[in-house]
DNA sequence: ATATACTCTATATATTTAGTAGGCTATATA
DNA sequence: TATATAGCCTACTAAATATATAGAGTATAT
């Protein structure tokens, strides 16, 4: 499951995603506009921050801004940075593997065997989505919506 | 990420696929085999007996079994009864929706659209994974651990 | 100078996870 | 029918994680 620290922060960098080249936009704004704590969001945005998907202005007319271009920042690379690694068990992720103390012989687990193919499938979605794919995404679902009527 | 409980159980209920019908098995006895604590295995069995999973007999010579063939019991059902729906976010659950209170329009959600081919893509594994598929898939990793000398 | 806006450290609260303790109940079998 | 076996049920606890909040500090545009 989704933390509300990862849900934040994906719904701030999405709205930072549709304005991109727009200039930075306040915490205090993304905050608003989305519901969420202020304080909160201020070090979500940090820790995103800290690992080159944002990039920040101080001062009056600061704010946040992506680090990258919308088409270079995947899904999997934000959740991960906030939520830990996609791997339902740490011994078959591949950014943070971590053997089971207890398992014998991990090429012979079934629990690893079956998970394996559940990490594998998670991460080809997330890092196979870029924040632009989200957008037209979106894009597409309103088009579907507005075709129906 | 799995939770112990959901672990300990799929350790356990893997044992008792591999014996299925050569009679019931006790708590005390899959404890010891998987370095389970024994009060927690336990409680993980009992909800697993209640979900009609497994199967119990008191006394001198029970245990648990199976309550159905190992073809016949997913590892989406088992891990759905330990540890909750599969969905990252309650709104893609199709066993287990909520929605998102905050969400405007549900149906234009970026992280829902991206989410929901997550949650698809994690129900269709597991609930097409079977007990004895997870046999046969072990089966398989030794011999080709064998195949290799 | 001054207001703006991000940065950093510390603290608080709630919820979930991972157990533990102990008595109760049903059953096989001697 | 006594007894040991083995699951059932209720309650409690400790630790970790999630979800924030407070307040002082720092950089910057005007």
């Amino acid at each position: 499951m989704l933390t509300k620290k990862a849900k934040y922060g994906l719904q701030a960098i999405l709205l930072l995603a549709k304005d991109y080249g727009k200039g930075p936009i306040t915490i205090a704004d993304l905050a608003q506009r989305e519901g969420i704590p202020k304080k909160f969001l201020e070090s979500i945005l940090l820790a995103l921050k800290n690992r080159n998907i944002l990039y920040s202005l101080k001062g009056k007319g600061g704010g946040y801004v992506l680090a990258r271009p919308p088409n270079e920042i995947s899904m999997g690379e934000i959740v991960r940075h906030l939520d830990g690694p996609l791997a339902p068990v740490p011994c078959v992720s591949k950014t943070a593997y971590r053997r089971c103390e207890e398992c014998e012989d991990e090429r012979t687990c079934g629990i690893r065997l079956v998970m394996k193919r559940v990490r594998d499938s998670i991460a080809d979605i997330l890092d196979g989505t870029s924040l632009e794919d989200v957008l037209n995404m979106i894009d597409e679902a309103r088009h579907e919506i507005q075709n129906r009527f």
